[in-house]
DNA sequence: ATTGAAACTTCGCAGTT
DNA sequence: AACTGCGAAGTTTCAAT
């Protein structure tokens, strides 16, 4: 599936703000309403645009502090591995998981409201997967930025 | 602010998809649909829910890979910490930063569509900061998960 | 690209706790 | 007093021309 200018520019401005009716988009993107309208439906049904999620505030929510882990594991067993990448998946404690170079083998960004679940949760991972060798933890004392947007190339064409 | 069962309800089902209808959420949270339509609204306006927010598939818009960055900095001043700060908020590439604990002292995911793209920007950032010590790459070779939901507990009764 | 129909959201009002 | 639920009015979206 082929992206246009057009498409583009719409990825890059719903990225930011999913809730812009498309109205309000076409003071941005030189198309006629139901022409935004169709696009963003076939971006949403062709999978372009996975999903639209809300972002909250985490102070607002009982203080949930983010936590970055990074994790090594056996590299021996694969089938112990898929098993992971599905405990992950599931966990909703877990925010994201990345599968990385280097010394490490997944960075996972974790959030909890306090050090006690946190722990109790990493304790929880270490013990239903038997291929964890180590982690180690870097406490979040600040959030500089939150996103998830992925900067799309607008042709200069 | 409180929030009632009701609101984190609503919020852990709008942070997985925001593009529930009041009428699609009646049938998760027992209140008719103008409450419930009330509750979003205020949870808005009130900044609980921050943004809402479109996620793209990096695959079908020229292969954004993901980047882990510890980044180190000189400590001794303020003043290019608040502008580092900044830059990073700024620069749309950097998806999220987080200010951390231990050896690094922040931790970036950034994207970028291939190496070189990362590259360049790596080097602007040194260049524009000059508080920078020093940095470590961990590429991602695999997306595991991918989102920005924070769970809230919901009262038990 | 325009139009009309359907769906969703907003707002005011009355009734409850 | 605050919040629910209902219904009418206003927007937004959808589909067919």
């Amino acid at each position: 599936m082929e992206l246009d200018h057009f498409d583009r520019q719409l990825l890059n401005l719903v990225q930011e703000d999913a809730s812009l009716t498309a109205d309000q988009l076409s003071d941005s993107v030189a198309l006629s309403v139901s022409a935004i309208q169709r696009r963003l439906k076939r971006l949403r049904a062709s999978g372009v645009i996975m999903r639209e999620t809300a972002m909250v505030d985490p102070k607002r929510i009982g203080g949930s502090t983010f936590y970055v882990v990074a994790l090594q594991v056996e590299r021996e067993r694969p089938e112990l591995l898929t098993q992971l990448r599905r405990w992950l998946t599931d966990e909703p404690h877990v925010q994201q998981a990345f599968y990385v170079t280097g010394e490490a083998d997944f960075v996972l960004i974790v959030t909890a409201p306090d050090t006690e679940t946190y722990d109790v949760l990493m304790t929880r991972m270490v013990s239903e997967n038997a291929n964890i060798r180590r982690f180690t933890t870097n406490v979040a004392l600040g959030l500089v930025k939150r996103g998830s947007a992925i900067p799309v190339p607008v042709e200069v064409s």
